[in-house]
DNA sequence: GACACATACATGCATATACATCTATCATAA
DNA sequence: TTATGATAGATGTATATGCATGTATGTGTC
């Protein structure tokens, strides 16, 4: 029967994988995949708050703002306030945070690629498919 | 966001939020979605090892070793030498962890039904052939 | 302007994850 | 039978995850 299986299980057997893929790839940078994530969106959205980051990253508050900080520790991100909102904190990408992504993006771009060849562009699609499922029906909070 | 989409923090937003779904439900029994994973994997094999519960659920072997730590102090699960090999240890249900696992089952299984009905039968099953792709083609370690 | 409420971010706690490395035990060959 | 290598599991360190809660700031009402 279809609940043989917990759906659950499988989805974190998934990713705990998938993960470990690309962690390996990116090892020589130093950079961890939730690490190299929050840079990929600061990078994109330029300047961006920790409330912007949760939504992109679909993450807890309380686990994006630990997340952050080894990359502010390490000034690859810089924080600066906001100047009409006191409680926000601008984030942004220093320079050496843009030359670590632009050493990590092709290098992770290939890693996107050798996993489509390894398991098949149906496979990668339906894993945008499913996560896009996912934040429709349970990422509203 | 330049061009392409991230698999990897695709299938771990996708296991954040699924794990927030079986976490909500699960939380009346004080267990944790790892720790079901675990009990249930133990319930099923009766007497196993560290091991064998590794490859069943896909975890580090360091990783596994601390997840059962809790589950043994509490009580759930029985460590006993095995006759012949003093490095192994056998892991098996005790009479609380039973009953614990007992209760627990039907809460996990109306939330398997469920999930399958918010997001289709359509995504679950994908769910199962990604795990199933990803087992098969990155998890031998 | 003072108070109530909402919002943004931080902290305490507990579990989760895994690499590098360590200890203990087993298996095997010289 | 001892040396050697393999295997099972534990520990040090670091990041990841999120609930409950705390602090600071902003907003609206009177």
């Amino acid at each position: 029967m279809s609940t043989d299986y917990c759906f659950n299980l499988a989805l974190r057997k998934s990713s705990r994988l998938i993960t470990q893929f690309y962690e390996d790839r990116l090892s020589e940078t130093g950079l961890k995949v939730g690490q190299f994530s929050i840079l990929r969106a600061v990078n994109y959205t330029k300047e961006t708050t920790n409330k912007e980051l949760q939504s992109i990253l679909v993450l807890d508050q309380t686990t994006l703002t630990r997340n952050l900080k080894p990359l502010i520790r390490d000034e690859y991100l810089k924080l600066a306030p906001h100047p009409e909102d006191g409680r926000l904190k601008i984030i942004s990408l220093s320079e050496s945070g843009k030359a670590l992504y632009e050493r990590a993006e092709p290098i992770w771009r290939k890693t996107q690629e050798d996993l489509q060849k390894k398991i098949g562009t149906n496979e990668t699609d339906s894993i945008l498919a499913l996560a896009d499922t996912f934040v429709k029906t349970l990422g509203d909070k």
